[in-house]
DNA sequence: AATACAAATCGACATTTATCAGTCTTTTAC
DNA sequence: GTAAAAGACTGATAAATGTCGATTTGTATT
């Protein structure tokens, strides 16, 4: 089960500072009350983090490990919306919505969250424009993502669904060609909106042709502009 | 061809306070900065407003009319994120991002639109935080709406999608179960990620199963309820 | 009203995708 | 170390969806 504590990873919300943009436009004393209102829990692979429709009291950032945004769509399938790394602020969704979580957030990994309490959140956006306007900036480029995301979803067949998928998580997730899968099959299709079996049939198929190599987990891109071209003709 | 002119229709920012929430949390000179940012052009049933990939300047408000927002996807498809009826601000994606607009609206009706500077927008956000948070409630609402849309599209089936699609449309767009549709049918596949043939295919079914009634765009709801049980269960 | 053109419609067929049952492999639990 | 469970895989089949061609309907133009 989660383990509390304080401080496990990073010692305080000025160390964050450097690492993540937004918080960057916050003063020093902002920083120390953010500090304040925050706290730190350890999940173990396959736990989940916080689950939709359970009312959200406070925004998330992973100090370390990988988990899964995903929302739970029709008979129980789930939808992944994107991998969540480390220093990246999630939650916002909720924050001046209707206090609810509105996707569910799993560990893939050993990780640690960092739960900051969004009324500290919303007071800094409330007296700081420059972080009211990262936030903002934030938000939009989510949007963008979203609309690409849609399209793939809708209008492209499974071959180009994958090759987005191993597009993202090679560009966006792991930034290597080369790298350890913390999804599982099932995980993939979710990503890709297909069942299991096709994901599996199309990555195999993949493999034998020499796009990727794949190996359980250990996946490698050998042909990116492959991969790219199929992303492009759906 | 659109025709310029600045006052045809809202004679001023300081009238569209009353209908625009967002608005409402600016001050009257605040209002009168807009007031002189601001253009309004007509355009015909079809004409784009304004498209995917050209250059953001302006924030748009409709004040009559109806219009499409949709990206352009594979191979020329369009799919249509949600209409767009007056009073509703369009365009924030590209304020803080890369000044590009990554969708295009195109008229679905006789419509007159109103433009607003982004500069003085932006300005707005950077002076007053209430301004700023209605600005953020607008964005973090339509990403929720966004993984609604991307659930519909990419777990459920036709019929799921067509009973999500008239539900939006007589519950947000009509606010009514009988109306007159400015969708043509590619615009309704377009809306709900099928073919043409299929969205004509299940409408029909649908008619003929005394769910709806439909002749030409003459649209009437008879049994919502069923129509709210096909989009549960896919 | 006659023509031209775009939109809507329909049936037949092809393709894509999901499902299922069964096997094999890997990990977990004791 | 062995049994059990979970995950990965495969082929056959069924279901969903798209495509195509031909026809009809509706609308705008003369």
């Amino acid at each position: 089960m989660a383990k509390f504590s304080k401080s496990d990873n990073c010692k305080n919300c000025l160390d964050c500072n450097m690492r993540i943009p937004m918080l960057s436009t916050l003063s020093r004393p902002e920083l120390i009350e953010l500090n304040e209102n925050r706290f730190e829990v350890k999940f173990k692979a396959g736990e989940t983090i916080f689950k939709q429709g359970t009312s959200a009291t406070h925004l998330l950032i992973l100090t370390t490990g990988l988990a899964k945004l995903y929302v739970e769509g029709v008979q129980d399938k789930q939808l992944i919306i994107r991998i969540i790394k480390p220093w990246e602020i999630i939650g916002q969704a909720s924050l001046y919505f209707d206090n609810r979580h509105h996707y569910s957030i799993a560990a893939l990994d050993n990780t640690t969250a960092c739960f900051i309490e969004i009324s500290a959140f919303k007071k800094a956006i409330q007296t700081n424009p420059l972080f009211a306007e990262e936030f903002i900036k934030n938000c939009t480029q989510k949007g963008i993502f979203s609309f690409e995301k849609m399209v793939s979803l809708s209008q492209k067949q499974m071959h180009g669904r994958i090759a987005d998928g191993l597009i993202y998580l090679s560009g966006k997730v792991y930034e290597n060609l080369n790298f350890d899968l913390h999804l599982s099959r099932q995980d993939v299709a979710d990503l890709t909106g297909m069942s299991k079996d096709s994901a599996i049939r199309i990555l195999k198929e993949f493999h034998n042709e020499g796009i990727i190599e794949l190996d359980g987990r250990k996946l490698k891109i050998l042909n990116y502009g492959q991969l790219e071209r199929i992303s492009e003709t759906g």
